[in-house]
DNA sequence: AGCCCCGTGTCAGGCCCGTGTCAGCTTGGC
DNA sequence: GCCAAGCTGACACGGGCCTGACACGGGGCT
């Protein structure tokens, strides 16, 4: 999934960036709120993270704004000093809050239930083919194993599950799994998707290339 | 996607004609701003990318002239010299811009999001006869068999299913379909019209040739 | 610390499929 | 019947895609 972070402590920043980049998340950065109005400019995000102490602005007022025009999830965060209380923030058009400092644990948690909440309703078990692929716990069973999948590979299943049938361009995988200033080719992308590839064939879901244009998940 | 780029540097223009191209846009290019004016007349395009700086006149007046009678989506290129906030273009009716030198991956990203902001919203699925023509899956489906189509063949199915019932000639699908400059004899589409056809003809979908005139695409 | 191992992204070489052209044929208009 | 416009099977080319091998780095274990 592809997170921006709208935050001004770098130490800070860098820290979320190295705990959600485990868990093979993309994570763009933006010191300020204009930085944050680019990022948004550019790219589609599946969640914000969005501090509301900013150098140049209340990180309130850009929520609303944004509110209207983007339609991101968003997760506030707050020091603990800044009286907000769930009903304040969540008016504000937020999908959740946490106050600093948080352990990342909690956050990791918070986001996973926030992407669950708000994105397209995905059950905890999804059906692929003769295969069952549990996104949470990132593993796919089929005739009774359980085999776990590698983090790049089950973000990159995660994007396929959500687009039954759809032609995913080799450069909107690279957006979904890859932060903007990471430079990767798109060479990348066919090596994910032979690997795969293998892990999907026993299960009866292919994964076709359809030239020119992208790849398309499809299964019986 | 159809694009109209309006830039007189040409090297420049070249480089960005050349990679918009890989990415399967057909781009016309217009050196000045009268040219620019032509291609409007004559043809209908996705997106404009318009430079600011032009031997016959500043882009911003033509910007607000073309905003009053067209609905083009705009990008605007600027020097970095020439001040231009996000706002002040925003004003001026543009739907982005970005600043010289840019990194072509940015300026792709920025086209993609202007697209996805301001695009048509296509429908999913788009019912052609007996047969269900799914666009984002790339796929023709009848009698409940689901046939992938090819890159081409897509393109022209998505233009066909666009104008229904209208005219279409030979050299507007050439446009639609390449490049300007792309040196692609008009033969090439009698082609691609005749593999449509044998896909389309058991969903009762029909490709009719108007002699002299071009093709209409009917169904029952 | 040192070691190993696993996950990751790049690269080069080769395959093969989509693509556009051509030549010869058919069709339609006058 | 003649010519122009359109159709189509076959073909060659080029580049998009695949894949095995590799180098790199970070984590965990001893």
């Amino acid at each position: 999934m592809r997170f921006l972070l709208v935050e001004d402590n770098i130490e800070l920043a860098e820290a979320i960036i190295a705990r959600l980049s485990l868990d093979g998340h993309a994570v763009d950065h933006a010191k300020t709120l204009a930085a944050a109005d680019e990022w948004l400019a550019v790219a589609e995000y599946d969640l914000m993270l969005l501090d509301v102490m900013l150098p140049d602005g209340d990180g309130r007022a850009f929520l609303r704004k944004t509110r209207t025009t983007e339609r991101v999830p968003v997760i506030v965060l707050t020091a603990r000093s800044q009286v907000s209380d769930r009903v304040d923030t969540l008016d504000l058009g937020a999908d959740d809050y946490i106050t600093k400092p948080f352990d990342f644990a909690e956050l990791e948690a918070r986001c996973r239930a926030v992407l669950r909440r708000r994105g397209t309703p995905t059950p905890a078990l999804i059906p692929l083919g003769g295969a069952l692929f549990d996104p949470s716990g990132g593993t796919l069973s089929h005739d009774g194993e359980t085999k776990p999948l590698r983090n790049r590979e089950l973000r990159l299943l995660e994007v396929f599950a959500r687009n039954k049938g759809k032609i995913l361009s080799k450069t909107q995988l690279l957006d979904r799994l890859f932060s903007q200033d990471a430079e990767v080719s798109e060479n990348a992308i066919e090596v994910y998707v032979a690997r795969l590839r293998k892990r999907l064939s026993a299960a009866g879901v292919e994964i076709e290339t359809v030239r020119g244009v992208g790849y398309r998940m499809t299964w019986a």
